[in-house]
DNA sequence: AGCTATCATTTCGACTGTCGAAATTTACGC
DNA sequence: GCGTAAATTTCGACAGTCGAAATGATAGCT
């Protein structure tokens, strides 16, 4: 109960801490490792719609791809069907960091879930979404509070 | 297993929506919050250890109980044991504020957990030790990664 | 074909938050 | 008392973000 909300912070903390290292190691700030996530979970991204998934402004957005095109994990290309359109494509570069930081990460958290039975890893999932749920409908109340 | 990463990923995000909401809420920006939390959770922080629990160097510190003062969340008082220590106190206001945004957020938790036994709780609370200290472990190994 | 309205991105100027280093105020040992 | 160290604040500079204007590219209309 109690410590349950403990480990809810203790965790969210560790993931700060992840995130921060990942983007020490790749030389990047913490919006612009964001946004390299991003890109590598999709083929390519139109800038546009990298500002939309990152939900920052079209101007924060060029200056985050111009900081990923100079350190070569990204490349800027026309998009030939839309010349409007630029699309932000990953660098062999960046997948390659990816695997050496995420790669790791994942191999050691399947680990530690063998030890689960299916049942108990449902009972995991489960627990994930509700722990969701209700923190989406406690920023929602929040949000929707009448000025102080 | 792939399921308990989506839906850790996915906590995270709602973890960060939360708090932007009630930083909203507060009209504070992030940084000011989480000096706020550390202060409330404490009865009252001198200026130099609010600087190394919320990791931040002595001027960002000062600017940011400035901020926290100027809306009215905290006091300034200087330590009568040791004048040179400044002692950041929290007002009522930041108490009321406080139990406005979590207050329902903990009954919120606390409902939606009643629905797990004892057992399950406990392996709960194993995961979450479990998922922090693989990204403990692995924030650990990408600091000591020699240089690319 | 040419004009115009619209779309996608970038550039520009301003602002906020952070830092390191110097300055200020207070405490302590000799 | 005086010099040194401690705690905080002030100062100047810098990185990241935003909104609004500018630029480049497309599509529709006549």
């Amino acid at each position: 109960m109690r410590e349950v909300a403990a480990g809810l912070r203790l965790l969210q903390r560790s993931t700060d801490a992840f995130d921060e290292a990942a983007a020490a190691r790749l030389g990047l700030n913490r919006t612009d490792l964001r946004c390299l996530d991003l890109i590598l979970a999709e083929e390519s991204l139109s800038a546009g719609a990298l500002t939309a998934a990152a939900k920052l402004s079209p101007a924060a957005t060029t200056t985050a791809i111009d900081r990923l095109e100079r350190a070569g994990y990204v490349t800027r290309t026309r998009d030939a069907a839309n010349r409007r359109r630029v699309l932000v494509t990953a660098t062999e570069q960046a997948r390659t960091a990816e695997r050496e930081v995420y790669g790791p990460l994942a191999e050691a958290g399947a680990q530690a879930l063998r030890r689960y039975t299916k049942d108990q890893l449902a009972l995991i999932t489960g627990f994930l979404a509700t722990a969701c749920r209700v923190q989406e409908e406690q920023s929602a109340r929040i949000s929707e509070l009448p000025e102080a």
